[in-house]
DNA sequence: AGGGTAATGAGAATCTTTTGCATTTGCCTA
DNA sequence: TAGGCAAATGCAAAAGATTCTCATTACCCT
């Protein structure tokens, strides 16, 4: 099933208009398979990640890579707080988020009043929206709890 | 009129807890006497403003001023995309952002319908919320006009 | 006015991201 | 399927932003 998750992300790249490399196999891959609690990764996660096997990938062209994932529409960045921009790869629906600033936890939203105002604003301001990011900062409830 | 702007910014960095110093007092009348075109401000156009006068003062100072003028709430920092943070004096009340990706123009808004729903989110999610920053990214009106 | 302490300046250091260039690889064609 | 070429990669150097170190200076209080 290796072979095959290969073989869907060589189309997935083909179609983004991308040759399919083997670093750029790879990453995808590393991005298609990251769990809920780590779908937000930076550069060097990802280098740290691919760095345990065999050929590994340098951290300039993971750097170069993702760079082209996004404008080809296959991942978003974000510039959280913090000095470096994470990752994610784009699946279902546009969403915001909201974070732990203790354990650096990170939720997703959708908010549909949120978007239609935010649509509104650019209007009455004569802007035609390109983007937005809206991430909100707290301490999450486990945070809250355990009173460190 | 200066000296009184001076004591002016003296009492504010007294009653902010902050030594009242040459330095402080500069950076302070710099973001107090900016225009609305120039609110949000970097520390390298902070230093550049202030490089000019007599005694001009070191970016490490800059940097460490602006730090501590956040952590006293006198100014609040924004990550907007671009590699290097903001700066703009707390005055007024809160806000967020929408801006040209063309020419770099900052307008503000305040939404109500916006802030409620972020609290209703936080909630939703257990957490309490610290701070949150939402900005919108577009083409203002006068760039869609001229086409460059 | 004098002294103790916090603040500053200058440059080095750090951290993240980008770039230059020689080498390698994917991909298309014969 | 081999050959060749343009695109991609790795490594190291560079760049850009911010922080840190430490000797010197400037506030503030008495
Ligand atoms: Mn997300
Ligand atoms: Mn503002
Ligand atoms: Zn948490
Ligand atoms: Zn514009």
């Amino acid at each position: 099933m290796v072979s095959k998750q290969i073989a869907m992300t060589t189309i997935e790249l083909k179609e983004a208009g991308l040759k399919a490399t083997l670093p750029r196999l790879k990453i995808l891959e590393i991005l298609e398979s990251s769990t809920d609690a780590q779908r937000h990764m930076s550069a060097e996660e990802v280098y740290d990640l691919l760095r345990g096997q065999d050929d590994k990938i340098g951290l300039a062209t993971i750097y170069r890579v993702l760079t082209q994932f996004e404008a080809a529409g296959l991942v978003t960045r974000h510039n959280f707080e913090g000095g470096h921009a994470v990752f994610e790869l784009n699946q279902g629906e546009h969403h915001d988020h909201i974070l732990c600033v203790k354990c650096g936890r990170v939720e997703e939203f959708v908010d549909e009043t949120i978007e239609q105002r935010q649509q509104n604003i650019a209007k009455e301001h004569g802007y035609t929206i390109t983007d937005h990011s809206l991430t909100i900062y707290g301490i999450c409830g486990e945070c809250q709890a355990g009173k460190v």
